[in-house]
DNA sequence: AATAATTTTTAGATTAACCTAAAAAATAAA
DNA sequence: TTTATTTTTTAGGTTAATCTAAAAATTATT
């Protein structure tokens, strides 16, 4: 059956917000992502029930069908592969895809994206860190810890970030906080959760809360 | 200005039908080609009117304007652009890539097409030798002659084909007729003008007259 | 030049995706 | 457990892009 642009980032927007909660998600979650009013939702959601993709009951919210979750993984899947082509293939920052991807994922082709994957080596994530499904809708689950929730004096290894806008990925960049850093923490402060830690062996620096709740790693030690 | 998707893909159609006359177009030859209906056809040329995009007097047909013009031939740069991509970088035929090209044409970020036209080496013609523009929308006019108009005894270098159709290519491909092929025209038959011409140096195959008009070559001597 | 044929435009509807304002349901507070 | 607040839905409209059918303009033919 057809779909819309419009259809396919309702369907992203409800997965997302689905990988958050078990919840059903509701009207005006969609609407504040959708950057839309809660009326045009439920419209939408009406809609996308009708045609299987959603399950959906009035007032109750909603939650993505089999088929829906398919059809959202497929999307997700383009837009990071797109993103490692921009960064990888084309030399852009990791701040500047994500516009850019919006568009790419929408683009219709198997054969395409089969051969873009080849064409990167199967990439196993986004130069975010976030996973890639695979063509099955498979998503490898990477069950990383917030920089925020590490001890003291423990080493790790930044894997993602929790976020994808360009002023924090900027931000990061600017303190020289790539995928893959090692990672030392000396200390938390007590005062704002504030941490000092040593980036790939160098002088530490100060990092605020509000960062290292948007930090993914992997401990290493 | 914001400009839609419909939009981009009619300037588009008036460009392809404007490069093949200086007259003005009818709604009934752009009606067929964006595969709608006259009445369609008028009431978005009013509008693109209204916009600048294009000049249009009722009854008496449409052209674009200076900017029409200029949007257009970005569209045809990204087109080509990308199609150079699908061959080169993919692995795609050249019969495959224009529905996929027909997508890619409308993404929009500048920096984007920059920096794939670098990607590709400033590539000057697509994959079936049409000429992409340059980013100032200028499109160098590579005279060729059709193969149908090629004297006997004549050697030629196969340059650009006139038709982008997957059946054509696709035969084509299977008659070893391929871009930079070198054609020696060893005899025209007078009956149907059908052409005995020599591939490569590789002994001489039979060629209909309507295949010979749809290839542009160079001739060498 | 008058009539016929063709092309193009207008008029009036339809659909997807949105909107605002008001009504209804669900949730929270007194 | 009423009342107040918030959330969600309905009702009714708008816009872009399309359609069909009928009217108007242009072009071709006698």
């Amino acid at each position: 059956m057809a779909i819309s642009f419009t259809e396919e980032n309702y369907l992203k927007v409800i997965h997302r917000l689905s990988e958050a909660t078990s919840e059903d998600i509701s009207t005006n979650a969609v609407a504040e992502l959708m950057q839309t009013k809660a009326a045009s939702v439920t419209d939408m959601l009406r809609r996308l029930a009708e045609k299987g993709w959603v399950n959906y009951q009035k007032y109750q919210g909603v939650r993505l069908s089999a088929e829906g979750e398919k059809i959202a993984l497929s999307i997700v899947r383009k837009h990071r592969l797109w993103e490692v082509f921009l960064v990888d293939k084309m030399g852009f920052n990791w701040d500047e895809v994500h516009e850019i991807a919006e568009q790419l994922e929408h683009i219709e082709s198997d054969q395409l994206i089969h051969k873009l994957d080849e064409y990167l080596g199967f990439p196993k994530t986004d130069p975010h860190g976030d996973p890639i499904p695979n063509k099955d809708g498979i998503l490898p689950e990477l069950a990383y810890s917030h920089l925020s929730d590490i001890k003291a004096n423990k080493t790790c290894k930044l894997m993602g970030v929790a976020q994808d806008s360009a002023v924090f990925l900027q931000l990061l960049t600017k303190l020289h906080l790539s995928l893959g850093a090692k990672l030392d923490i000396q200390e938390i402060n007590e005062f704002d959760r504030s941490i000092f830690v040593s980036i790939n062996e160098a002088a530490p620096i100060f990092i605020s809360h509000e960062v290292a709740k948007n930090i993914l790693v992997k401990i290493l030690a």
